[in-house]
DNA sequence: CTCGGGATGCGT
DNA sequence: CGCATCCCGAGG
C-alpha cells in the first residue's frame, strides 16, 4: 500500500479533504489491522474559520492543529467519543480535515458512520493524538482509483459559526451507504 | 477554583 | 427533544 506522503497534506485544506475521499485509513495494533475507506470528511480551513477549534488561537487541546502537516489531531467530544482530524497546510497554519465516516474494508466491527463511531470502530483514541501519519501504525494509503461523484454540503454541528456554518466544507462520496446523515 | 458547553450518537 | 459523560477553556 502506498502511504500518502507529507507533501499530500501540505496543501490547501479543501484540496486535501476532497482527495482524501476514497483513500484508506489504516490502524495496525498488536498485529491486527483495521482498514476503512474514507467516504466523508469536513475541512476546517484555518484560524479565520469560525467553526474551527483554531479560531480562538492555540490552546492545549488544539495545539496539534498548529503542528506539521500529516499528523493526527484527536480530541474527545461530549465526554464519550473521539474525533480524528488530519492536520493540513504548512506548520503553524492551523487547519485540518475531520474524518467523518469510513466504509469498512478489513478488521472492522461496529458502525463507522459519524466521527465518533469511526474512531471507536477503528480503535482510535487519545493515544493517537499528534501521531505521525507517516508511521506504520496509523496512516492513510492509496486505494483503487475508482470514479465517484463528490457531494458538497454545509458542515454538521457548527451552527454557532455564523456565516461559516453555511459554507459547503463537508464532502462525501455520492450515494455511499456509510455516509452519516445523508 | 467553578462552571458552561461541545466538529456526537442513541433512544424517546 | 433529552441525555450520557468528561475535558477544556474562560473567568473569578
Amino acid at each position: 500500500m502506498g502511504i500518502l506522503a507529507r507533501t499530500f497534506y501540505n496543501r490547501d485544506t479543501v484540496t486535501v479533504a476532497r482527495e482524501l475521499l476514497g483513500k484508506c485509513l489504516v490502524h495496525v495494533e498488536q498485529g491486527s489491522r483495521r482498514v476503512g475507506r474514507i467516504v466523508e470528511v469536513e475541512a476546517y480551513v484555518g484560524p479565520h474559520d469560525k467553526a474551527s477549534h483554531s479560531s480562538k488561537g492555540m490552546t492545549a487541546r488544539n495545539a496539534p492543529m498548529f503542528g506539521p502537516p500529516g499528523i493526527a489531531y484527536v480530541y474527545m467530544i461530549y465526554g464519550m467519543y473521539y474525533c480524528m482530524n488530519v492536520v493540513t497546510g504548512p506548520e503553524g497554519f492551523a487547519s485540518a480535515v475531520l474524518l467523518r465516516a469510513v466504509e469498512p474494508v478489513e478488521g472492522i466491527t461496529g458502525r463507522t458512520q459519524g466521527p465518533g463511531l469511526l474512531c471507536r470502530a477503528m480503535g482510535i483514541a487519545k493515544q493517537m493524538n499528534r501521531h505521525d501519519l507517516m508511521s506504520d501504525e496509523l496512516f492513510i494509503a492509496e486505494d483503487r482509483a475508482d470514479e465517484f461523484k463528490i457531494v458538497k454540503r454545509p458542515r454538521i454541528g457548527v451552527d454557532y459559526a455564523g456565516a461559516w456554518a453555511k459554507r459547503h466544507l463537508r464532502f462525501y462520496i455520492a450515494g455511499n451507504a456509510f455516509v452519516s446523515r445523508q
